[in-house]
Parts: structure tokens; C-alpha cells; sequence
DNA sequence: TTGACATGTGACCATTCGGTCACCTATTTT
DNA sequence: AAAATAGGTGACCGAATGGTCACATGTCAA
């Protein structure tokens, strides 16, 4: 499987979007720290993080028997450039910002 | 299971992710005329086309007998602005054209 | 209107995936 | 040193996924 490959997989279970999310919000956790906002036994959620680091969407720093956990966005913009080149990301994003545009004027 | 999910999963697939590729290329395309570029059945490549139909990263026009493929860029867009922020956009994007960088400068 | 063409449905099967558990090692604390 | 803490491995099982086929509908051309 290569590099691509594994990004999409990592990215296609819902926990491990709620991690990426959890990390996005905030970095350098720990699994134990983790595990504790989900409720999923320590295994299931490391098993998680294995996949998300394979796929480079994670990346780790050893502290003693602490692993850190840290986001890389780099894939995310990657999968980005493939499909929405220089002059249709204008559009992309324009469309993008005005459904949220009409979306919070719903409420 | 909801609209975000249904993409990821629809992206999960080194099939569908090809489909898109030829979309990008070349939008308006068959049925017939995709299945003519894979080597999997009709059948296959169809189920492949729903399910990037059912996630909105492709939308599609009928014209008598057939049915016209087209890409959204949207949802990609929707990805990338989950877990890159305004702010380390400029890093990432920067991380990006670097690796490109040293990778051709390599040849 | 008969036949060819383009697309569609439901069932089926092999493989992959998500989650848990028994068991294990390494580091810190008391 | 002993106990507690943080992380890790391999096997296992139910559920979801990828791909195929028999069969069916709608559209176009001769």
C-alpha cells in the first residue's frame, strides 16, 4: 500500500477523525490523556493512532514512558492540490464559504 | 450516517479515487466510457459511482440514455478546511511545494 | 418493431476492518 | 524492591466492504 493509500484509509473511521479533531484543537497528548474522551477501551483507541501515524497524519516524540501525539497537515493538503487545482480553488472555496454564509443566517 | 462520513468512505477506495482522477482530467464522462479505462466490470465501477454520487463528490446530468459524470470539488475543500486553520495554511502549503521542490531538484 | 445499447437491482462470496482481550515490557514512584 | 503507571503485541470474532453475476428497465437506430 503506499504513502496515498494509507492516508485515506486512516481518514475514512469516524474515531479516527475525532482524534485528528482532538488533536487539531490540541497537540502533544498522550494516549492515556486521549483514551479518556473516548469510549473505547485503551487498545481500540491505540490501534487508532497506529493506523493515523502509518498514514504520517500523526506524528509521535518519546518523553520517558510518555509517547506525544502531534497533527500534520501536510497529507490533508495534499489530498487538497490533487483534486482542486490553482484556478478552481477560487470557486471551491467561495462555494464553501457562502453555504456557510447561509447557513448561519438560518438561525 | 452523515453527509462528512459518506465522503471519507467514499475516498477510502484506490478505485473511486482513480475515478476522480479522471473526472479531474476530463469531466462528463460515461458510465461505459470510465469503465473502459478500468479493469473491473461494469457492475463494479457502477456501485464505485454511486457511492461517490451518495458523498457529492460527483454529480451527474442524464441525457436519454445516459448519464453524464461530473466532479465537485466541494467536499474536498470542506476536508482541508477541517483541520488546516488560516493560519498554518501558509505552513503546510509551504511544506508542500518544498518536498515538490527537493524531489524534482533530485531528477 | 426488432435488436442493440446504456444503465440499474438484488443476491452472493471472499476479504478487510473495528474492537476486545490475555499477556507482555519499560519507566516512574514510594 | 515492589507497586503503580504508560505503552505494546498477537490472536480472535462480528460487521462492513469490494467485486461479480443473473436478471431487468429504458432509450435509440435500422
Amino acid at each position: 500500500m503506499t504513502d496515498g493509500d494509507l492516508v485515506f484509509k486512516a481518514l475514512a473511521d469516524p474515531t479516527r477523525r475525532f482524534l485528528l479533531d482532538l488533536l487539531f484543537a490540541r497537540d502533544g497528548r498522550t494516549l492515556t490523556e486521549l483514551e479518556s474522551e473516548l469510549e473505547m477501551t485503551r487498545f481500540g483507541v491505540m490501534k487508532h493512532l497506529r493506523v493515523l501515524e502509518d498514514a504520517d497524519l500523526v506524528v509521535t516524540r518519546r518523553s520517558g514512558r510518555e509517547k506525544l501525539h502531534f497533527l500534520n497537515p501536510v497529507p490533508i493538503r495534499l489530498i487538497h492540490d490533487r483534486w482542486i487545482d490553482k484556478y478552481t480553488e477560487r470557486q471551491a472555496s467561495a462555494l464553501v464559504e457562502l453555504k456557510a454564509e447561509l447557513e448561519t443566517t438560518d438561525e
